[in-house]
DNA sequence: CGCCAAGTTGACGTTAGCGTTAACGAAAGG
DNA sequence: CCTTTCGTTAACGCTAACGTCAACTTGGCG
């Protein structure tokens, strides 16, 4: 388990979700991220690394950085009052909206490229008779 | 089903696929569709049909155009030797180990989302106690 | 004939998401 | 003291994927 009072330079975040120093600064720059400065060095702490793992996750989601924010803005609701909290749970349901359509664009898109190693294999079987005959 | 001698007028996918015409001729200075021309005006045919199908759909994954590219070249492989078919398959196999992985990054995203939404719905319900007590 | 709707070809503009210098500061080591 | 090794800001550059004109043609239609 990582230490929850862990901090962190930028080059090991770097290192650590293999992105850039520079993009992460472009994450600041945009505000998805707010690291503390020491002097004028960002410290990163666990709850800033949280929020990276999850821009880079969206990332390889073919995520905008906006629709990260949203989710990142779901993880630190800290709604307090009832209107919020059914803002935020729409907002969720929502994405996950997105993401189930997506799922089943990927799920059909699997089908399709099963189909078409299928008809590749059988040709490949056809060639190797060919060969053999 | 869909004739397969049938013809389009880019207007006619632009609505049938939600993009713009424009978008459309821009798939094809990419070399993705190469429509036929009567005069000057472009035709499709059920081909070109499934070519934007995939670009779509394709993007609607988040894949690049040139990721739909090699898509694309699999379902028209017509590769006619072993090699050419091995090297096919290998490249299906590859495009399905990145879908796969972003699969899997889906249904962890998921799993957070529930997770995010029965928390609040829990603080939702503590509120309304709050409320009622 | 006049005109509109749908089509065409440039060509420049725009947004996202960083990459890439440039120019500099501060700590660590030989 | 000099040189790396991180770090910093500022600013311009770049690719992808179109959007957005402009300027024009073409086929009906009243």
């Amino acid at each position: 388990m990582v230490d929850k009072s862990r901090q962190y330079s930028i080059s090991q975040l770097a290192k650590e979700f293999d992105v850039t120093p520079r993009a992460i600064r472009h994450y600041e720059q945009i505000g998805l991220i707010a690291p503390q400065r020491v002097g004028q060095n960002r410290i990163y702490n666990a709850a800033d690394r949280i929020r990276l793992k999850l821009i880079v996750r969206g990332k390889r989601l073919g995520l905008s950085l906006e629709q990260s924010r949203e989710i990142i803005n779901m993880y630190e609701h800290g709604a307090n009052n009832a209107a919020q909290l059914e803002t935020l749970i729409d907002a969720i349901r929502l994405q996950r909206e997105r993401l189930q359509a997506q799922l089943e664009e990927l799920n059909s898109m699997l089908g399709d490229l099963d189909q078409a190693e299928a008809e590749s294999l059988e040709a490949l079987a056809h060639s190797d008779r060919a060969k053999a005959g």
